[in-house]
DNA sequence: CGCGGTACCGGTATCGGTACCGCGGTGCAATACT
């Protein structure tokens, strides 16, 4: 054993800057490394040396042959080094996580996801908040010889994570970013050249400068993480385009295992991650979704003033402290102002308000001094408040995945919390005009136009003035014309691609927009369905996200909680039932014959993966237009769905 | 798509109805200015 294991303690830095990892070398695979030869770290971390032999006998002179004995052998083996591996590797997770983070168990699917990136696998990790994912790339990182890549979305989030990691022993973490001075990013790019540096915190825009990827590469990452990595899926396309850039990125600096984690991605969300980040071969590890402590309720209304009065009289009366979801700035400030009047301490937050006072409601909130906040969408991320009791959503959001994002911020300590939804089916419509409209293909060709006409590279700003589009929809639509092969997008701007054909390039980028746009718009209608549902809600939006639930196990939702009522007192049944309520329907078993996850075929919609069959529905997501939601009787009657054989398994 | 604000009109009302218009969410980084 090294002279780490004085005084009792590993994992303790040695004095003078040695890192950590030294003093723990008997952690770290292969020999030490030496400071000249940076780029040669990483291939000693991966666990090649674990490999068995190959399927082929190599003869004198180089000719290969079959090995006759490969698959038995191989297999033999397999399991043998395959368990041993497993466990070791596991061991030493297991051990790091104790000595060097304090954390007693990791849980298996923590356990799962870090050895996957250990192998060096492409990993995708979906967890909800609060079960610990940024662990995941934490302790690897640690393990790993070189530094560990971290793309976060927000500068307040990396700042959180980096004063995180600032507690761990020896642990070196520091993030980029233009909110610091340049004299301190430099000081940080010095850790960097001098190996000093586990963890690098960045934006997608910092990867977007080629001097950042160059030093990043020269520093040979031993992985990259992409953290809230839904952000790929929903603001690639339009809002922030550098993180459609970030698989070549990735290629860029020496092609490390990519570890993408989210809390909320569906099945579309998370293929789209997959693709847009080119991982190959990706480990999917998908923790539980049922937060059992948040019981689920919507309430529909009918009229916009009324359902504004409810909503503050509904904040008013749920244990504090919770967050009031609004569907505009506007409405932010109004629900704020009322319920201050109603002398709680309340806020509003969003995007248009000061940085200082954004950050100084931030931390009120964290502090206990708030007993509510009214956001818009801008709230969220980096909450890691754990006593929130309710979240309540005075208009619907666009999809169910946004929708369990933000109200997962409930209940993180395990305590009883509340997720009520105030309905209006005209809410909707923000939502689909904000999935955006099909492109007009007179604006895109003109688009197309304007950009061959400047003949070399024209940047987004002249672009700006000259078609009078604003940043978003022109984004969005260069980066269709670039997906169809009109243009490319340089450092210096864009340019047209020479001898591309203008209208079929227009014809071409019409086509994945109308895709896009359906897929959207079907989320939408997903939430419409989750809010409109009479069955019960936890198995709705389980199955949205692929998992199923056992009838009568649902913890606790408005519907399921009247089906008992009635069922209790049978006397009131008749009132309710031809009352102008909701009506409660009878639960009825699903047959089985569409379990989730089933490859099926339609006529029309190509093929396509059951996500839920709850009563006489069944919700199919396909590929060519999103998400649809069939009658079984109809199914059964015409044959609507033919089973296909899977095309690929989950990892 | 739906909402709120404004202009306009009828017929002469600090009114009431209607038509129309503009707006709606999310952040980085770099730049110009004090």
């Amino acid at each position: 054993m090294p002279a780490s294991t004085q005084g009792g303690r590993r994992w303790v830095p040695q004095a003078g800057g040695e890192r950590r990892r030294r003093a723990a070398g008997t952690l770290v695979t292969g020999p030490e490394p030496s400071p000249s030869a940076p780029a040669e770290r990483r291939t000693r971390t991966r666990s090649d040396n674990f490999r068995t032999g190959g399927p082929f006998f190599v003869l004198p002179g180089g000719t290969r042959t079959p090995n006759p004995l490969e698959s038995r052998v191989r297999s033999a083996m397999r399991i043998k080094v395959g368990y041993f591996r497993t466990r070791s590797l596991r061991r030493r997770l297991d051990r790091c996580a104790r000595e060097v983070f304090g954390w007693q168990k990791l849980r298996p699917s923590q356990l799962a996801a870090m050895s996957a990136v250990m192998e060096g696998r492409d990993t995708i990790v979906v967890m909800p908040t609060g079960a610990g994912k940024s662990a995941v790339y934490q302790v690897p990182g640690v393990l790993l010889e070189g530094p560990t890549v971290v793309v976060s979305p927000l500068i307040a989030l990396q700042r959180d994570q980096v004063a995180n990691l600032a507690r761990i022993e020896g642990s070196g973490a520091s993030a980029v970013n233009s909110a610091q001075r340049a004299r301190d990013n430099e000081a940080v790019w010095e850790r960097v050249r001098e190996g000093r540096l586990d963890f690098l915190f960045v934006s997608p825009e910092q990867l977007a400068k080629d001097e950042v990827v160059e030093q990043i590469a020269a520093a040979a990452p031993a992985l990259m993480v992409v953290d809230e990595a839904h952000c790929v899926s929903s603001w690639g396309y339009d809002f922030r385009p550098d993180y459609l850039s970030l698989g070549r990125v990735r290629e860029r600096i020496g092609r490390p295992p990519l570890l993408a984690l989210t809390a909320s991605a569906a099945a579309p969300v998370r293929a789209d991650i997959v693709e847009r980040l080119g991982m190959r071969d990706a480990h999917e590890v998908v923790a539980g979704f049922d937060r059992r402590n948040i019981t689920l309720e919507v309430v529909r209304h009918r009229e916009n003033t009324g359902k504004r009065r409810w909503v503050v009289e509904r904040a008013a009366a749920e244990a504090k402290p919770g967050i009031v979801y609004a569907g505009t700035r506007r409405e932010s400030e109004e629900y704020a102002r009322e319920l201050a009047a109603l002398g709680f301490d309340s806020a509003a937050y969003h995007a248009g308000l000061s940085a200082a006072e954004r950050s100084r409601t931030h931390d009120r909130f964290r502090d206990g001094e708030l007993d509510v906040v009214v956001a818009t969408s801008a709230f969220g991320m980096g909450i890691d408040k754990p006593n929130i009791r309710f979240v309540l959503h005075a208009s619907v959001p666009g999809s169910l995945d946004s929708y369990y994002q933000e109200i997962g911020r409930a209940g993180r300590d395990g305590e009883p919390s509340t997720a009520i939804l105030a309905y209006r089916p005209e809410d909707l419509g923000v939502q689909r005009f904000r999935t955006g409209a099909h492109p007009d293909p007179e604006v895109l060709g003109s688009l197309v136009d304007t950009v061959r006409e400047h003949g070399g590279p024209v940047t987004a700003t002249v672009l700006r003035e000259r078609t009078g589009l604003s940043q978003t929809p022109l984004t969005s639509m260069l980066h269709l014309l670039e997906e169809a092969g009109a243009v490319t997008t340089h450092k210096r701007g864009v340019r047209a691609v020479p001898g591309a054909r203008r209208d079929e390039c227009v014809g071409e980028a019409m086509r994945i927009a109308s895709a896009r746009v359906d897929l959207e718009r079907s989320r939408v209608e997903m939430m419409r369905a989750y809010a409109e549902t009479n069955g019960c809600r936890r198995r709705h939006m389980l199955g949205y996200f692929g998992e199923s639930l056992a009838e009568g196990d649902c913890a606790g939702c408005d519907n399921c909680a009247r089906t008992q009522e009635l069922r209790e007192s049978p006397a009131r049944t008749g009132d309710i039932l031809s009352g102008t309520g909701p009506e409660p329907q009878e639960s009825v078993a699903a047959d089985g014959l569409f379990p989730p996850g089933t490859r099926v075929g339609h006529s029309t919609w190509g093929e396509g993966e059951v996500m839920s069959e709850e009563g006489d529905r069944v919700t199919v997501l396909f590929a060519s237009v999103g998400y649809r939601t069939l009658s079984l009787p109809a199914v059964k009657a015409r044959g609507l769905l033919t089973p296909v054989p899977p095309a690929a398994t989950r990892g």
